[in-house]
DNA sequence: CTGCACCTTCCTACAATAGGAAGGTCAACA
DNA sequence: TGTTGACCTTCCTATTGTAGGAAGGTGCAG
């Protein structure tokens, strides 16, 4: 994966040893970390990549920080609003299927019928 | 979409017309509708084909689609809980942000730090 | 010396979807 | 009648990230 992140340019390519290996130093481990931090609070490759140049650039006003991460905060509340729609769907037709041996059953009844649950775009949320 | 559904063995072959267009009688529309509807619940595209062998085979019991729905679920739900305490911390780290020309920014300086917000496995949730 | 644990590059696959390129088909319209 | 335009067809590529195999190099410990 590093070596992915390397290659799309989200890191500078790393240092060489004398046998050709990748050497990273502290601040370059730093770097590694701040990457798997952002990554883990869900931003996308290109959000890393656009708080990394902002990490770097010690002069840029917070409000530029504070913006993208504003904006990613508004997506992950529409993925969730979106996801908890389907959950509730699912359960109130998980309620009503017996869930024993006879074999009608309404969740796939009403899979049958083409309505929309909410939004549009995002499938997999 | 529907083409890739059928060459990976979701749907089965189309019927052909005579100029080698697809052609979609009810039965077919109505599979098609129901495979867009699992989807936009969120099943993978392996538990809509597992739904898609349910709902053909009429003397199954309830219980399977049950269990499947109920898997599924918790797995939503799952998700659900990470990406709130995704969001959480992130509200947290944006609210003590100024936001302003200030370049100091505590979203930044934590983003540093090297440890982990919950869970570990699913970084895009 | 040998084995083993690492590293290197290159390539492939995965989940699902989107869309371009090149070509065929058919109905409508002047 | 001819042509335009909206469809359809297949084939191929890109996308977003991650995972891992294959083949080969490096270096340490026994």
């Amino acid at each position: 994966m590093i070596r992915y992140y390397e290659e799309i340019g989200l890191l500078p390519s790393a240092a060489r040893r004398a046998n050709g290996y990748r050497d990273y130093g502290d601040q370059e481990v730093a770097v590694l970390q701040f990457v798997r931090r952002t990554r883990d609070l869900g931003f996308s490759l290109e959000e890393v990549s656009a708080l990394l140049a902002l990490w770097n650039d010690k002069k840029r006003p917070s409000r530029e920080v504070k913006r993208l991460a504003e904006t990613h905060i508004a997506d992950l509340e529409r993925r969730m609003r979106e996801m908890r729609a389907v959950i509730k769907t699912l359960r109130q037709l998980a309620q009503h299927c017996h869930g024993d041996e006879r074999s009608d059953c309404p969740i796939l009844d009403d899979l049958e019928k083409p309505r929309a649950p909410s939004a549009g775009k995002p499938r997999r949320a």
